[in-house]
DNA sequence: AATGAATGAGGCTTCATTCAT
DNA sequence: TATGAATGAAGCCTCATTCAT
């Protein structure tokens, strides 16, 4: 007859996730993410202790959640195109669910600027780059890519795939979109990136 | 060449403005500016009545001062190729000083919708969307450019010029960039950017 | 003999009602309410939001009980002699437990002058007039009065009840009266006040 | 040219009295003082080093004025009715200037009672007190007044003169006066306090 | 003598957190 | 497991007060 624990903690947790980084309300209240969740605010830190290790829990969990998408892509050792394109696929369908999640990134890092949330280490990072420099070499041999250094490519790639969820409201008043025409624009957001990361699209 | 503030006055405006968008402090305290600023924290109250009305003013300064360069390059009435070079040139300038701004605006947006600040109209905004369709088709004419929405084009834009600022943090990660690899990353970014959007570059 | 207060929601609204309309305390914060009921300051947010909260609702209730009071005295219709004597009593006896009533209804009709606490609204209060003087009238021809006019009748039954409470240490100061000499002195005030005010007393 | 410095501090004086007695101002502070003196607030603690410091002295000055008036009436060794009448027009005539006087004397009584402004030494009140009960036997013998202990006289007395004063806004809701007819109200106190007290007036 | 600037103390309020049940 | 009650910490704000001129 009792409603399971586990469901009310996975409750918390799914709500939180809502509030933050869908609802991008970086300065929720445990009060409001209880009202959000129906419950009492009490079963927060009954659950969770406090609302930094909620928070904490949450916020690993998201990232891990797009890492192991990122992951998932990455460990296919596809051809570099299919690398990208899935890559963009991953960044905007997580996107879609935890728009927000970015601001968090940005403004925890702020905050506690040691905070590693690396998906890379710094030496696979650096093999990473290493690999995009040759692929953009052998494109540019191609005709189908501007010679380009790595990192602003990889800045590229984050900035036109992150910004238009963060940046919604803004991009809305300077392109008189509403709300529906958003979603559509951001439908076609992943073929107008790959249009202006390669030539040949 | 640090700024004289021969007032406190000016002084606490001067730090919250760097407190808030240049250090990206998006939860910052009165004791947190007043210690930045090496005064009492009543002070603030004295010169602002209270913190919300400091945030609106710097915050009003801040978006101000982008406004007026922005309105300044577009007032000129320059062709297209030169008036996009100006708006990047001028966001990247503003986004030296005040990197966490955008910050503030996507958050003060999620507070409260009806925040206006645009810099244009809705009729403006409509009115620079088809100019800058038709500079777009006369671009593909020319082969200069590929077709393109006015909506992607604007968002691509705002997009490659701000998240480099905003997700410094997340971009270095993702880079492996130390600071003096990043300022110098953003020094290249308005040919990366003009590369990425013209095909003749 | 004692209040029971089973929880703290009470013991908090007893408590002020005490500080405030017993002890005369006008400037009572609300730590001093939160230490003279035992209990954290928080708690009084808790259960009233706010100190003004707190305050109007024990000034409305406090209030409320004495109009009820009245009401019922009035309400019984009775002749002109046991009315008066009927308001005497039930406002002395108010005054017992809230001596200092009348001096937050002093200061808050200074500060707002509209607040409205009134029993009777202007037309009841014109009614009341006439019958006033029609008693009083009866009681000048019957030789039991001296004329006076409704206003000033009710300004003395007003002052002559509550002043002794207001003022209490000025009139002990004035008459040497120690405290249990005061409580003997407030029992003796009905009988002197109804030989005030009719002659065949 | 200059304004003479006495002329400063007797403005601070008389606007502080008259904010606190003659408006009833209990919570001014120095800053409301300052403005209704147009002057600074520092001014206020140049002169009187604490806004206690000048809140003492006005009140001492106030009840002083009050106390050689009431002293002027009482030195003349007057016969009874005339001093009972001399009292009463003292006390109405500083009441037109500083109605919340008695405002300031009960609460700062109840926030120190040990706060001593009496005008008679306690044998100098038990002294008054015989004389009283002596005129009043006289006057009952003469048939004209009603047997009353000197407590109570005094008391009435007080009460009818302070708190038509004290009490204006809640008379006036009870009496349905305006402003106008409450002047005119006051105007005929004394006769009515004296019809009161004495049956051949 | 007088004042604008600046500050320390103390109030109210919110919030995360803990406690008792 | 879950919650209503209660609390400590920390924030904002106001005020009397002091300082420098």
């Amino acid at each position: 007859m009792e409603v399971l624990s586990t469901d009310t903690e996975q409750l918390i947790k799914d709500t939180a996730k809502k509030v933050f980084f869908k609802d991008g309300k970086l300065h929720a209240t445990t009060q409001d993410i209880a009202d959000a969740a129906g419950i009492n605010r009490a079963s927060i830190h009954y659950y969770y202790r406090s609302r930094k290790l909620l928070f904490d829990k949450v916020f690993a969990e998201a990232t891990e959640e797009m890492h192991v998408k990122m992951a998932g892509v990455i460990s296919q050792n596809l051809p570099f195109r299919q690398l990208i394109e899935g890559v963009i696929d991953a960044f905007l369908k997580k996107s879609v669910e935890h728009p927000y999640l970015e601001l968090f990134l940005i403004t925890e890092m702020n905050t506690d600027p040691n905070l590693s949330f690396a998906i890379l280490s710094p030496e696979e990072t650096e093999e990473r780059k290493k690999m995009i420099q040759l692929a953009v070499e052998a494109e540019v041999a191609a005709g189908t890519m501007k010679p380009i250094e790595p990192e602003h490519f990889i800045a590229n790639m984050m900035s036109l795939c992150a910004f238009p969820f963060l940046g919604k409201p803004m991009i809305q008043k300077a392109t008189n979109l509403n709300d529906d025409g958003y979603a559509q624009f951001l439908q076609e957001r992943k073929e107008v990136i790959l249009k202006l990361l390669f030539l040949d699209r």
